[in-house]
RNA sequence: GUCCCCAUCGUCUAGCCAGGUCCAGGACACAGGCCUUUCACGCCUGCGACAGGGGUUCAAAUCCCCUUGGGGACGCCA
């Protein structure tokens, strides 16, 4: 079901969106989605696009998983405009916030301790209530002690709604609220109030983040309306599923972006198919990422969840790699080749060799593995194929072949199928016939690309040294 | 439990806001076929959905209500 659905921000400003990861792990799919998001829409409207990292659990951040978020965002091709911001490098402005709520009488310090709030909690519930803090310390006027929390004043009455860009107005009671923590014990400040200090200090206007945050805009809208700011646009995009239909997860198989990576997904795939999970653009599926750019609205993202399916990205994956000019892939090639302990080749070899491998791989990692033969200096032999096709029988049609590529003189795909025709033509065989031994002569096996395009990108030499092989094989086994 | 959100083929979705053109279109997967020097690619065909029930209307996948189902959130995590 669709609604109206309105941009809140006026169209004259320049629309400023944001990613914000917490560093406690690596960029899973759902995240690299919603930064896709937030960095389309900034591009698409000539916008900025601000990172930020949300450190300010010190407990769990990590250094590691800073590093690694940036270099998936680098695989992506997401560059930002503005940051990376740190918030742990921003504490003194919040401590500025806080005291400003505190001075407004917007905020006051509590002193209950987290056990007695742990069980109300656990009460609350089995009393079929939702829990919430019930405002022991609120009119008490505390002073800042050992351990005292700093807790916002929310209304406690009326209703808050969130405008929202996707899905409509959702609509709170204050009453549904409770006094939220933010600033710790140890004076920290929480979540929900360092990411409204700094969405209001980087002018950020447009904030398009998932589903599993509406139940914290209505606390944060109360937020922006005490420090007197104007609020935000806010879009709240579905999340992403696992095949079971629960939140994504490890046990649903690979999550980290860079691991799509490591199995030879191009990066363009991975956001073509990211992006179409839950945004549509007509009947297209095939987008590059400058036509997700130019494409990219608010408008026509879904409401529902979507499941996450590999088999689809799969098949966009191959997609992708088809329509890449062969010459693009080569460096996207390299790592999968190296693992195989193939370097320093030509390029122009290359470009050939990913011209045959294209229509017929679905990742980097198949193409690698399918154009080893094209590396090899000894052809090794599947002994299956070699029993079946490297027979007596095919020993004259070879050397036939060979004498007819040795008096080449233009080595093209129409001279080949020349050479080929009179071998046909002299011994009576059918192409299949012969194309089978040869293939297997070529490179080991009995699958791989057109028998023509594969001597073409050998090269004569090459080419006939193999075929020479092969009919001394068959020689030896007489 | 409470609050919030969602609901079209197995999956992603078009159509829904502005009801008739929809016995619902595309894609992935699956099945069959064609092409063919193998494998692919490509092409063709098939399979397969408006969650259920009430309204409103001449007419509902589209608007309204209820039910059911699913998801999310309820931290001194983000």
């Amino acid at each position: 079901m669709k609604s109206k659905k309105y941009i809140k921000v006026k169209l004259m400003e320049k629309i400023i969106t944001r990613f914000p990861p917490s560093p406690t792990g690596y960029l899973h799919v759902g995240g690299a989605r919603t930064a896709l998001f937030n960095w389309l829409y900034a591009r698409h409207t000539k916008g900025k696009f601000v990172l930020r990292i949300e450190d300010t659990d010190v407990q769990r951040s990590t250094k590691e998983s800073v590093d690694a978020i940036f270099e998936a965002l680098e695989w992506l091709g997401i560059e930002w405009d503005d940051g990376p911001y740190f918030q742990s490098d921003r504490f003194s402005i919040y401590e500025e916030y806080i005291q400003k709520l505190l001075d407004s009488g917007h905020a006051y310090y509590c002193s209950c301790s987290p056990e007695r709030l742990e069980e109300m909690r656990k009460q609350a519930m089995a009393a079929g209530g939702k829990p919430k803090y019930d405002g022991t310390c609120r009119e008490k006027k505390l002073s800042k002690g050992e351990n005292t929390v700093v807790r916002f004043k929310a209304p406690l009455a009326g209703t808050t709604v969130i405008e929202d860009i996707i899905k409509g107005n959702i609509v709170f009671q204050n009453s549904e609220l409770d006094d939220f923590i933010i600033a710790r014990g140890d004076g920290t400040p929480t979540y929900n109030f360092v990411v409204v200090v700094d969405d209001i200090t980087m002018g950020i206007n447009t904030v398009i983040r998932g589903d599993d945050h509406v139940n914290n805009t209505p606390k944060q809208i109360l937020l922006y309306k005490a420090l007197g700011s104007a609020l935000p646009a806010f879009g709240h995009v579905p999340m992403v599923l696992g095949s079971d239909r629960t939140r994504l997860s490890k046990r649903h198989g690979a999550m980290s972006v860079t691991a799509y990576r490591d199995m030879g997904y191009l990066s363009d795939a991975l956001i073509n198919y990211l992006v179409r999970l839950g945004w549509s653009y007509g009947d297209q599926e095939f987008f590059t990422r400058d036509e997700l750019i130019e494409k990219f609205t608010l408008e026509n993202i879904g409401k529902s969840a979507g499941v996450f399916d590999q088999e689809k990205l799969l098949a966009l994956n191959a997609d992708h790699i088809k329509t890449t000019p062969p010459k693009k892939l080569i460096p996207h090639l390299l790592p999968f080749l190296k693992e195989n302990g193939i370097e320093n080749q030509d390029d122009d070899y290359l470009e050939g060799i990913i011209n045959t491998l294209n229509i017929r791989s679905k990742t980097l990692k198949e193409m690698a593995d399918a154009a080893m033969f094209y590396f090899r200096d000894t052809i090794l032999y599947d002994e299956k194929a070699a029993k079946k096709f490297l027979k007596p029988a095919v020993l004259e049609p070879l050397e036939l072949l060979i004498g007819q590529i040795e008096s080449l003189d233009v080595f093209d795909e129409k001279g080949l199928e020349d050479a080929f025709k009179e071998v046909m033509e002299r011994t009576g065989l059918k192409l299949g016939k012969i194309a089978q031994p040869v293939r297997v002569a070529l490179t080991g096996g009995t699958v791989s690309p057109g028998i023509f395009e594969i001597i073409e990108v050998l090269g004569k030499e090459r080419s006939l040294a193999r075929l020479k092989s092969a009919a001394q094989f068959i020689r030896d086994k007489k």
